[in-house]
DNA sequence: ACTAATTTTTAGACTCACCTAAAAATTGAA
DNA sequence: TTCAATTTTTAGGTGAGTCTAAAAATTAGT
């Protein structure tokens, strides 16, 4: 059993290893975890020996196969509660992390696979991550950021990256939501906005904002 | 805001408040807590600095105003998630303490409030027992224990006095549960057993039993 | 009322997760 | 390649919450 400490160290490896591979430096963690770079080299250690993730010094941090598997377990939890606090009780996508964080550390593995049931086992969070299942895999689904289509593309808005509440508020504001259909009706070669189609409205995007926005083509 | 250790002392401080009137021993909150008597003593020092109980050495605790007001907000949480357990997750009434213990200590007025929505603002745990009201108000139903009726009495069944595992595992098998309407037809003079009418069958319980029932005249 | 038994508190120590400050290793720039 | 900047680790310390053992206070038996 984990600590909910050791669970959130966890969660951000295993976060930080998916856009960086090699080893995941003490400061990366300490900076997402908004700690000190020699509180992460102790839990670290710690981690180690329970055979969580493999440590040289001075070289970082990678998680074991088995550290994978509680990584996702961690997140399956956390994105059932997120798709909870969001179709039952009326959570905004901007609210649910706070949360969410707090409850993905109850322990009781009969809770969660009766709360998968129960929400008719979801495949996607509210942002449109995907949910991994019982077992620890991981189906991402494909998708593609706004910002590298190209004039006349179309998709459906399957995910954002940036989970910021501005930023979600901000789509909220734009009308922008998840499963609205997108059409890229022009590009401004000057700073590089978007202006694009969405619920028979027409709107500009910044590059930023079309930069955490992700796409489906089907 | 308060730790889980101490949310932990101040429920049980106020379930202990419930049957003794006075001091609550720093004996008796160990006990109840699994820990030692020295490991109280601490804690209790601590509560009374932050005003949550009246302290004096050798006097044992008392909540106070501020106290009973915090111990009533756990409890709230803690009944009506067990409420969720077994309404909307197929938990039975058995199972459901051990996770209401965790999820007890989750911090966001939004989702109790909106829980509280989301399952009808129920009035009572699976248990019989009242939940109470945001501003920490309780509402007790009128009720007795079944050992305490004469023959020919009936009424419904609305709360149990111990909830162990074992109990309640034996009256789901018996086919006594809330809102059963009971009737007294029997009392043995030799052991103070119970025969008793209850879903048109008729059967036996031990005094113990029947010390452990709470029955609603109405 | 006076011991004896029990309860409660104090004192000191432990673990966990964190911190600061300094030392050591790595990296990068001229 | 060398040395300065940066990163990482070590060393030592803190507070929360727990423990054991011993001292102090209370309660109970005669």
């Amino acid at each position: 059993m984990f600590s909910q400490s050791e669970e959130n160290y966890i969660k951000t490896i295993y976060h930080l290893s998916i856009d960086f591979d090699g080893g995941i430096s003490t400061n990366a963690i300490a900076k997402q975890l908004s700690t000190k770079a020699s509180s992460v080299t102790d839990m670290v250690k710690k981690l180690s020996e329970k055979e969580v993730v493999v440590y040289k010094k001075y070289q970082g941090v990678t998680l074991t196969d088995f550290g994978k598997k509680v990584a996702a377990s961690i997140i399956r939890k956390h994105r059932l509660w997120e798709v909870f606090l969001v179709e039952k009780l009326n959570f905004s996508w901007d609210e649910v992390h706070e949360v969410a964080e707090q409850l993905e550390h109850i322990k009781s593995p009969k809770l969660i696979s009766e709360l998968d049931a129960f929400l008719g086992y979801p495949k996607q969070d509210p942002h449109g991550d995907p949910i991994p299942d019982a077992d620890g895999n991981i189906h991402q689904i494909e998708k593609k950021l706004l910002s590298l289509l190209t004039i006349g593309e179309k998709g459906v808005c399957v995910g954002v990256d940036d989970t910021s509440s501005e930023f979600l508020k901000f789509l909220d504001k734009q009308g922008i939501g998840l499963g609205n259909s997108i059409k890229i009706v022009e590009i401004e070669p000057f700073d590089g906005s978007f202006v694009i189609e969405v619920n028979e409205k027409v709107l500009t995007i910044s590059n930023k904002i079309a930069s955490n926005l992700y796409i489906q083509k089907r």
